[in-house]
DNA sequence: CAGTCTTTTGCAACCGATTGCAAAAGGGTC
DNA sequence: GACCCTTTTGCAATCGGTTGCAAAAGACTG
């Protein structure tokens, strides 16, 4: 029952231990060398008063704060607050502590850069399909372990990242959609600038042609996708089969085309990336490519961790698959 | 161009410029009494160092460190993803940080404010509609500033809190139900222990009148509020007009009611909570009480800030008013 | 220029931990 | 009990800053 209003400190424990404040330092250090007896002794005073060690000050002599930065420029796309949810719980149950950062106009990469530096973070996450790998050699360029979730897919990366390829991906949409009959293809992507965006559209190019009628979507909104969907039905020849390089805009997409009357799958078949929880919402059942955010989040705490350890270790590209959700904006195969 | 690996001191600059440790403390110290020319020294000469004070080191001498918690148990609901958007922003805004605490089942009450008070954090936020005002005491208790964010709103509250009215909310949702013409009605909660539930439903019943039914969704996710719907259609006399406890579970329960061949609005009514971007969307068009976001957020961080300053501040509860966006799953008043 | 008042400066102690080192204590053996 | 070896312990320096205090420097007056 520690009513006081001030911080109990390892001094005041050792005193009431009556040991020596090493002793104490030594008994919440694990490996460290304490008798049972004085651990013992060290342990009933530390619960009687309700001491709990000062990270501050920890960290300032061991140079450690089990402290993560978690970067992100994400914060409108649904599908990231389930990245979000996994990274939190993650961190946590390896004893880690999320510092979050939304990337803005105002808050850019480099005060996130020397934030983190001023924290002392041990490592940093850095969860964004959208900004280049560059983005993150900054920080492993100032002596912080950083990998990348989500990131563009490089057999030789100069910083850690993992993710799926999205060339792949987009390779393999095409793919999916001449094999059940779709015979016009068209991409609908995010931001023209996002690296996903990308890499999604040369994989798809590369099985689609590369005269396939292209559209970006501003953001990744419902409105956006909407948008761009109304601008491939207002150009001339309209495809039959779209891959969207997001779940929330292949959303939007399909609500342009309800409206303009075309229905889905029997006209028009539409599949989208990323497999966010909406995506399964039986009034929207949306086929899609599913990114295992489960097993890339482990991947990615498991290697910071490694990093941590080992700050010289060399960059690795770590991949997943991405997995075909069937559902309702595909038609069947025959 | 800072190429050392470890880090810059201030005992370098120091050295650097030819001035002692303390008039490189105070030159980063806002009001502190540094003469201009030792300051211009100071400065160059921490440009070159690229030097960057420690905030584990200021933070141990002054008690500091701009860190806020941010704890919520709702990381699963695409409203809070809003609201984390709103909060880490408008944190970052202010210059703190946000260290985010998801609480589990794993990571309670108690060892989030364990953890939170290790890291000598500045406050805490803690977001969340379900939780009871006594969760937030513990936090106050234990000599951290905290401020509630959506919380139940009390007149004589013990801990500050920031949000809407929910007992007012559930009046309002059912005085417009009946103002519309609907005549049965009928509320779907969240959760049946969550804080905003037991309010909402206390309001609405007060209007409705306690024989009412009553249904609630195992969590904020859209098949929890389909199958609810589905009970309260297996359910006798089905009513016409319901008031559902969050936009979610509304829309799960909208899907229900068309896949049971219930034309909403014409046959059924709606109205939900929160006015999430995804309520908007037009193949959702859910009509809803919109809770305030970015006024909410701001209010909790200028009375956060405040109660920093000034931690004897007596409690106070902050109130906002819903406001109803009327969209397409209520009939049009004739 | 001496005298007074204000501003700036550096010294040194301190914030709350960790840790290398040497001394002290404990354990075995003969 | 003397000897040697291992384990435990406390001292004191250290991490990177801040800050009260007194001395030094500057500014202003007559």
């Amino acid at each position: 029952m520690p009513s006081t209003k001030t911080r109990v400190t390892l001094k005041e424990v050792a005193e009431r231990a009556g040991v020596s404040r090493s002793a104490v330092s030594r008994t919440f250090t694990p490996g460290a060398s304490v008798s049972a007896s004085t651990r013992q002794l060290v342990e009933s005073a530390a619960n009687e008063l309700g001491y709990k060690p000062s990270v501050l000050a920890s960290g300032l002599s061991t140079g450690r704060t089990k402290l993560i930065g978690l970067v992100s420029n994400n914060f409108r796309n649904p599908f990231y607050l389930e990245v979000f949810d996994t990274f939190t719980t993650a961190l946590q149950n390896s004893d880690l502590r999320p510092l979050l950062v939304n990337l803005t106009e105002d808050f850019d990469a480099e005060r996130a850069q020397s934030m983190l530096q001023q924290y002392s973070v041990d490592g940093v996450v850095v969860a964004s399909s959208t900004l280049p790998p560059q983005f993150s050699t900054a920080f492993s360029n100032a002596g912080l372990p950083v990998v990348h979730a989500f990131a563009r897919h490089l057999e030789n990366p100069n910083v850690d990242t993992v993710g799926i390829d999205n060339v792949t991906c987009g390779r393999l949409a095409a793919l999916h959609l001449q094999e059940l009959g779709y015979k016009r293809l068209s991409f609908i992507g995010g931001p023209q600038t996002a690296a996903s965006t990308t890499d999604r559209q040369a994989g798809f190019l590369d099985v689609a042609g590369t005269d396939c009628p292209i559209f970006y979507a501003d953001d990744y909104a419902f409105d956006s996708g909407f948008d761009a969907m109304n601008r491939a039905i207002a150009n001339g020849t309209p495809a039959d089969g779209y891959f969207c390089g997001d779940d929330v805009i292949a959303i939007g997409a399909k609500a342009a085309l309800e409206a303009a009357g075309k229905s889905v799958p029997a006209d028009v078949g539409l599949i989208g990336v990323n497999g966010m929880t909406i995506s399964g919402w039986s009034n929207v059942n949306l086929t899609t490519f599913r990114q295992p955010v489960k097993s890339i989040v482990n991947a990615v705490i498991e290697r910071l961790v490694e990093l941590m350890d080992d700050p010289a270790s060399p960059p690795r590209a770590i991949r997943f698959e991405p997995e075909l959700i069937e559902r309702g904006t595909l038609r069947q195969r025959h």
